[in-house]
DNA sequence: AGCGACATTGACCGCCGGGTCAAGCCGTAG
DNA sequence: CTACGGCTTGACCCGGCGGTCAATGTCGCT
């Protein structure tokens, strides 16, 4: 099944219309969830016909996950982009833990598919990857914060799962309109909550807090 | 649709077999989800003809929401029954917190669903209603901490949702086997993290954490 | 015995939706 | 001009699955 299909080669026109049925199925994957967007939803709103979609993907799965992939990879970057280099590692969590709740509500049509990952259990291979190399990412940061004393002890894998957690469980909470709240004043109180769930001290963890009040 | 149907008497007999169904289905919907999991299946696995199914149920939904209101009222009890109504109210939610992971583990089979609130969309309505009530009790409990002072000052409902994610996410977790750590321990590390998030300063946090380590 | 209510069976229906396909269109390179 | 490959169409196929139903069984009560 993993075989190296001749990756179609796509005209400009091709690249633009493939990437129109991304968008219209992230959208109505939103709305209705995977299971109850049928394909010709899909093409129907973006004005085409049924069988185009085929030309495009293997099948409905294979958008899917095509879908999943991509918006991790944005998502790992604009976290990357808004951790300073020069801070420490308990701050960098804190920006990336605040671009993570503004880029998940950007693109809320999305991540509500995403951050659950067991919507339908066929998916539990990639949703699960994308976690686990968020998890990985974040664990390093702590690792590196208990080594400098910004971060209390414990198993800093165990730490990270909460704070992918609960970037993940507020964005949600957000998205579906039970926490009526700007994202940036949002994004701002999960930082300080994160802060607060992994600090050394209190002391650490009212300067790390105070930076962030831009 | 909400109409007062006749609820069929059911024998003793009867209500076996009913609650046969309801296991055997939540944990084939565990395996493979919901949308996965056809009728026959699960009367193929409790043993008996199709045409039953419809004898309990008016059909897959209905008993997927039956199954739903089941267990958080189970949840519920066990939350309310771990709390010491002598403890002050940090306290009291770091033993619901415990209580909680224990409990979702024990019946991972069945929150394997639950804790995911969009795995279909049409289940939205019960799924979240039943999250919203674990958020206000929650809620309740913060605001009586921030008015004792156990607990920082900051929108009580929002600090809520923090604590129903954690339990959720770090349940999740461990239910999808990525994190392995005895049940026990778990419940302990995210009781712990529950009240370095919520704690109003280090004092408290540290007598709180402490007073649980049995 | 025989009635009525609960319980059980499995063949059957109908539709919905994923995926196929043969044919046609259009721009460009040769 | 023609050939070719990317692009587009929509009718069609077909398997799967939710839900129905008429028949049969099995109690317990009078």
């Amino acid at each position: 099944m993993t075989t190296t299909e001749a990756p179609r080669r796509l005209t400009a026109q091709g690249i633009e219309r493939k990437q129109q049925l991304l968008d219209h199925a992230a959208e109505l994957f939103a709305e209705r969830g995977f299971g109850d967007t049928r394909v010709v939803d899909i093409v129907k709103r973006a004005g085409v016909a049924k069988g185009l979609f085929y030309w495009y993907f293997d099948n409905k799965e294979s958008l899917f996950r095509e879908l999943v992939e991509l918006n991790r990879q944005r998502l790992r970057v604009a976290q990357a982009g808004a951790m300073d280099p020069r801070s420490d590692a308990l701050t960098r969590i804190r920006q990336g833990v605040e671009a993570s709740v503004v880029f998940m509500s950007r693109n809320a049509h999305f991540f509500s598919l995403l951050e659950v990952e067991n919507l339908e259990k066929q998916f539990a291979d990639v949703l699960r990857r994308g976690t686990e190399v968020h998890v990985t990412d974040v664990a390093r940061l702590i690792g590196e914060g208990i080594a400098t004393g910004t971060i209390r002890e414990e198993d800093p894998v165990l730490l990270a799962y909460g704070v992918v957690g609960s970037v993940g469980y507020y964005s949600h909470f957000h998205r579906t309109g039970r926490i009526k709240l700007p994202v940036d004043e949002l994004a701002r109180f999960v930082g300080r909550s994160v802060v607060c769930s992994l600090a050394a001290d209190e002391r650490i963890a009212r300067s790390v807090i105070l930076a962030g009040q831009t």
